[in-house]
Order: structure tokens, then C-alpha cells, then sequence
DNA sequence: GAATACATTTTGACTAGTCAAAACAAACGG
DNA sequence: CCGTTTGTTTTGACTAGTCAAAATGTATTC
């Protein structure tokens, strides 16, 4: 019953909440959902008519306890998709994404639990993004980062947190997928450059802004 | 780039425009839409400056080349939706109709195409409906039905022309799907009752205006 | 502590889609 | 034929969502 606008920005508010106290400003909203900013102000002040999100003036926006509710469940129907996407129809992971963003305002409750059974409730998607449960739970682990990790240890990649189809054919193409294992050589920092090696792989050089994109958690 | 609305319209027309000379009238589309006859006439007009139907006034509506082309991909998506959702997550076939009224305003010809691969490039869903071809190619078999056919006769259920719920469960629970076996035994045109007869089955009795509503085809 | 810069909000306007109710045209029935 | 019924169109109003541009508030800088 919430209407397709209405998820998206509930959804996207939810994204970005990670960063701050849960706060998102007016600006990286409409940034993020390619409207202009005196929009999000109006929407913002009709989500908060209806309950759906806390409006603070000049300050931000942050989603309310059924906010917060609808925006995991849109979430959740978005990496399902995603992940049907890719394990059953054997799509491009940099192509889901986009796929994604309109199924899961079209994936009914009888479905979705379906897809869940048939994918054999899977807890991550094919980014490794968390998929938050039936009840809306969302492990939120920190991991480190390919930029901030150690040096020359063994390590496997957790996740990649970047959409853009580019970044993931490019880690793709690495084998920096979720599960490959992988260890840092080299960190430059006034280059900031850093270089990895996969077993079997040359070494790749990518900058730490990229690195800072690819999660990681020690091997085993 | 066809809005939702546009797209059920057009669906809409195609569909309805069977019986008729391909004219559809402004009442029976309100009907089918669940809007009001204004908003037809209204939407028609839009329809009609964008070149995708032509309005005939106070006589009806007829799809355009192009209108007709958006329509039968609507459709195609829709029947491709809803045979994944009975051959692969197992719905029940009273139910995928609602669903895929939704999924076929969501689904890309990328992800479209995955399917109809998964699916075995099918001719027909799970009503028997006629799966439109990626060119829009929509065989038009004309078939008779257990209220028009010769009585005693060897048949085939070949397809089940009513989308309600109550009626396909009834179908379903009788063994009236496509594929099944089935003869006409007694046709009663006073009492406007129709009785068949199914290998193993019990004789089962229903209104012509149901018997209508079954498409058969000779056995064999 | 002003002056300036930047983000946010407000205002006014626009599009798509809808309804209620009045106006209208065509068909029908006596 | 002429009045009545029926279906269609028109009119006016409303909601959701959006943008352009002006107004406003808060931070930053000197
Ligand atoms: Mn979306
Ligand atoms: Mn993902
Ligand atoms: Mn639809
Ligand atoms: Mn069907």
C-alpha cells in the first residue's frame, strides 16, 4: 500500500542512515534519488505526516520504528530479487542491481517467501549484502576494508558495497567476489595506491578509495 | 517508458477487443479498469495523441500498430510471469493472475528473456492462455468449448478462460486443467446445465455460461 | 561580529491520473 | 415521430509527485 515513491525513499533513507547517527540530510537524499532537493523537503514532510519518518528541520530526517519496518522489507525484497537474479537466472551481478530496483516494488509477501524457499533462505545476497530476515532483522557485522585492513595476511572477501555496474564487472573480471581469498601487499598512502594478490592471480593495484569498497574478514 | 496505467490500459484493450471488430467501448473498459467511464474517455484521448490507439467517439476504441506491439509485450510478460510462478515456485494457479498483474509492469527484456529460457520457451501458460512471441506473433486458434462441443466425443481441456480465483480452484479441483480428459455426456439447453464425465471421475454438472468458459479441443 | 557561502525550505507551477456530476448524443420504444 | 433510456463526453476538482527559482537559515571565513 505504500506507494512505489514512497519505498524508494524509505528504502534509500535506510541505506544511508548507516553513516551518521541515522540522520540523513535533505541534500544526499536527493542526490541519491536523482530529485531535486525542494522535493525530498516536501516528501520528507508528507513521510512525516504519516508517521513514517522523524523531520528534523535544517538537521535531517531519520525513519521511525514503521519507517524503518518497511524500508527492511523493500530492502529484503530487493537482495531476494537480486539474488534470483543471479543464482537462478545466472545474470551479471552488475546488472541486478538496477533489475532490482523495480521488482521489488512489484514482489508480493506469497512470493517472496517462495523465492526465500527456492534460494534456500540465503542470509546474503550476491554482494554480500546482508538480507534482513522475515521479522526485519539486519545483522549489521563491521568488517574491514581492503583499505584499512593488514598487511599480508590471508583474507577472504565478505563483500563489495558498491552498485555501479562498472566497479562490479571490474572486481569481477579480479575474482574479487564474495568468498575469494585474497591478501594485501602493499599500501601507499601518498599514492594512494594499494596492491593485492590473489592465490593463483597477479597482482593488482587499485586505489584506496576503491580498496576502501571491498570487505573483508580474516581467512578462517 | 509506457507508464503502469498505459500499460494495463492497452493490455486491457487488446484483451477485450476478441469479440469485436477489434472496437472496444469506453463502458467495458471502465469495467475491466475499475475506474469511472470519464476517466476512459479521458486516458483514451491521451492514448489517442500519443498514437497508440484511435478513437472512434461514442463508438469506441482500437489499438494502433504500435499500441498493439506494447500490448502483446505486456501480455507476454504477464503469461511468462505467471507460468514461473506455477512451474517453478509452485503457486497455485488461482492466484498467479493478481501477481502477475503487478510483475509485468517490473520485469526487463534481459530478465524476460532468462525466463522464458528457464521456462523451455513455452507456447501457452498455465491457464492455456497463449504465450504472445517475442515479435509479438499470437497464434489465434479458434477452439470450441464443453457448452458448443459434440456430445460424447473424446476431448482435451486446452485452456480455461476465466481468470477469478473461485473459478480456476473449482477447475483445479475437478481436474479441468489443460491436458486433461474430459467428454460431454448431456447438454441441457432449458435447464441451461451441461454434465461431462472424466476418465476416473465422477459426473460433474455445471451452467453453460461455465461450460463457456473451458476450451476443448478432439482427443487426439 | 559582519560578510559570505551553502544547504534547506518555500512558493508557484506543472503533469498524470482519477472521480463526481452535469451535459450531451444516439438508440429505442411506443 | 417524439420522449425516454443508456452510454459517452465534458467540466471542475482533487491527489501524488515533481521542478525552477526565490527566500531563508546556518556555518564558515575573515
Ligand atoms: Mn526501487
Ligand atoms: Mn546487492
Ligand atoms: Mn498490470
Ligand atoms: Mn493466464
Amino acid at each position: 500500500m505504500p506507494s512505489v515513491t514512497v519505498e524508494n525513499y524509505l528504502k534509500r533513507i535506510l541505506l544511508l542512515s548507516a553513516g551518521n547517527g541515522g540522520l540523513v540530510s535533505m541534500g544526499a537524499l536527493a542526490e541519491a534519488l536523482a530529485v531535486v532537493p525542494g522535493t525530498v523537503t516536501t516528501m520528507v514532510k508528507a513521510l512525516a505526516a504519516d508517521g513514517l519518518v522523524v523531520h528534523a528541520p535544517r538537521r535531517g530526517v531519520r525513519l521511525t520504528a514503521a519507517g524503518r519496518r518497511l524500508a527492511l522489507g523493500v530492502l529484503r525484497r530487493h537482495r531476494l530479487v537480486e539474488t534470483f537474479l543471479v543464482n537462478v537466472l545466472k545474470m551479471d551481478w552488475g546488472a541486478v542491481n538496477a533489475e532490482a530496483e523495480q521488482l521489488e516494488h512489484a514482489i508480493s509477501d506469497a512470493v517472496l517467501d517462495r523465492l526465500d524457499a527456492l534460494l534456500g533462505h540465503p542470509s546474503v545476497d550476491p554482494h554480500g549484502d546482508p538480507i534482513p530476515g522475515r521479522q526485519g532483522q539486519l545483522p549489521s557485522q563491521v568488517y574491514a576494508t581492503l583499505a584499512t585492513c593488514g598487511l599480508a595476511r590471508a583474507l577472504r572477501v565478505v563483500r563489495v558495497t558498491d552498485q555501479s555496474m562498472e566497479f562490479l564487472q571490474f572486481a569481477e573480471k579480479h575474482g574479487l567476489r564474495p568468498g575469494a581469498a585474497v591478501r594485501v601487499t602493499d599500501r601507499h598512502l601518498a599514492s594512494g595506491l594499494v596492491t593485492l594478490r590473489r592465490p593463483g592471480g597477479r597482482p593488482l593495484t587499485l586505489s584506496l578509495v576503491a580498496a576502501g569498497r571491498i570487505l573483508v574478514e580474516p581467512e578462517r
